[in-house]
DNA sequence: ATATATTTTTAGGATATCCTAAAAACGTTC
DNA sequence: GAACGTTTTTAGGATATCCTAAAAATATAT
């Protein structure tokens, strides 16, 4: 395993390559190489059985890839946490380095760092951490577009995007806070949120559906 | 700048090429790679000007060579300090990771962990942590051969290699131990060292020589 | 259904890194 | 200083990763 193979397999994971076939184009979108380098990378992680492969159509993981993305993700998201809680890193930060450090980290590292953050659950960003064996914690979460007028939700997850991190810092939207849908414009327009103070955000279709939510239970 | 290259430049540099010619041979031996690989790297980075060569007598880092190894040292030692205080590490383990960890470390990343460790100036072997802009801090310590009957003395570096460490670790020489030389043998024979306590320890000339010591002033 | 546009694959190269085996240079020993 | 052993370099390949351009397959639009 390389750190481009890794890469490359969790590209397809975030794709929705655990359940659905991902074509070349969008990895090719995803990863910013050439259309040829993908076919190139399919054949190979082909012959280590980790994708299956529908020519002309697309790839996607089989279970050893799956659990490789997992247990990438693991990494990825411990480190991220250890950067903003412990090194005092921004929300939109943490993420260039994390891509760097999965690539290196050794399982006692992995274990060793953290037991140091005390078991986190959730990366900065509301991501599940998975499990060591690499299987997937189970979370309620969905998105704001599929939320009910009336009911109050909280913010649970955000897209890690360091410019969509940044819309929400303008916009004022952070993980935890507590809304209540008041708008839902058709065709896929704007949506209204209401604080618990009043206070009322309009956000377009597109960033509401990078927001993961989850209804109020008291 | 790769981690291959990193890793070569190290090796140089620790063979003593920041200040005589290092053969091929040395490196071919350090670093377990073919004379062919040794050949073909030195002209890489002599393309760089990292490295002076004289062909058929070996390599010499240039001002900027030493610089980068003085940064990966700095990286490199302050990732040992971080696995060690923070991660609970044992001395003989942090190595390889931070051998690792070393090559992916971004500027913020380690001023960010300089910070969160205190700002420490040595590494667990003692080494000494480089500066910022790859200077290195004065230090005033002699090789344990070096040393005068009588005069006490503390153990201030030990090499950081993992079966040296274990053995320290079983005759219990630890960094900070302050002893006095009773006796040496004549033609590189062995060394004998007392504690206060009255014990003696006796080692041979080559473990002597990797351990860094100072006199205790008083 | 045929033309057109898009996507994927193939063909042919480039670079970095590694190797083995042979040739050349250097050093040592009598 | 010739012979032998060691070290370095050169020659010729291998693999991983990347690319561009052309060819083949698929999708879309009329
Ligand atoms: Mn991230
Ligand atoms: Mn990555
Ligand atoms: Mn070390
Ligand atoms: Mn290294």
């Amino acid at each position: 395993m390389t750190p481009n193979k890794e890469n490359f397999i969790k590209a397809i994971y975030e794709l929705g390559g655990d359940h659905s076939v991902i074509s070349n184009k969008k990895l090719v979108n995803n990863l910013s190489i050439s259309a040829a380098s993908v076919t190139e990378m399919n054949a190979r992680l082909l012959k280590e059985k980790l994708i299956s492969h529908v020519p002309y159509r697309g790839v996607k993981l089989t279970s050893s890839g799956i659990r490789i993305a997992h247990q990438l993700k693991r990494k990825h998201r411990i480190w991220e946490v250890f950067l903003f809680e412990k090194l005092g890193y921004d929300w939109n930060e943490v993420h260039a380095d994390a891509d760097l450090l999965e690539h290196v980290s050794s399982d006692l590292l992995i274990e060793r760092l953290n037991d140091f953050l005390d078991e986190p659950k959730f990366d900065p960003h509301g991501g599940v951490i998975p499990n060591k064996d690499g299987s997937l914690p189970e979370t309620s979460t969905f998105p704001l577009t599929d939320v009910g007028t009336g009911k109050p939700f909280k913010i649970k997850e955000v897209d890690d995007d360091k410019e969509f991190l940044n819309y929400l810092l303008e916009k004022d939207i952070q993980l935890g806070d507590r809304y209540t849908l008041t708008d839902v414009e058709p065709f896929d327009g704007p949506i209204t949120l209401e604080t618990p103070e009043g206070r009322q955000i309009t956000i377009g279709h597109k960033a509401a559906f990078k927001i993961l939510v989850d209804y109020v239970t008291e």
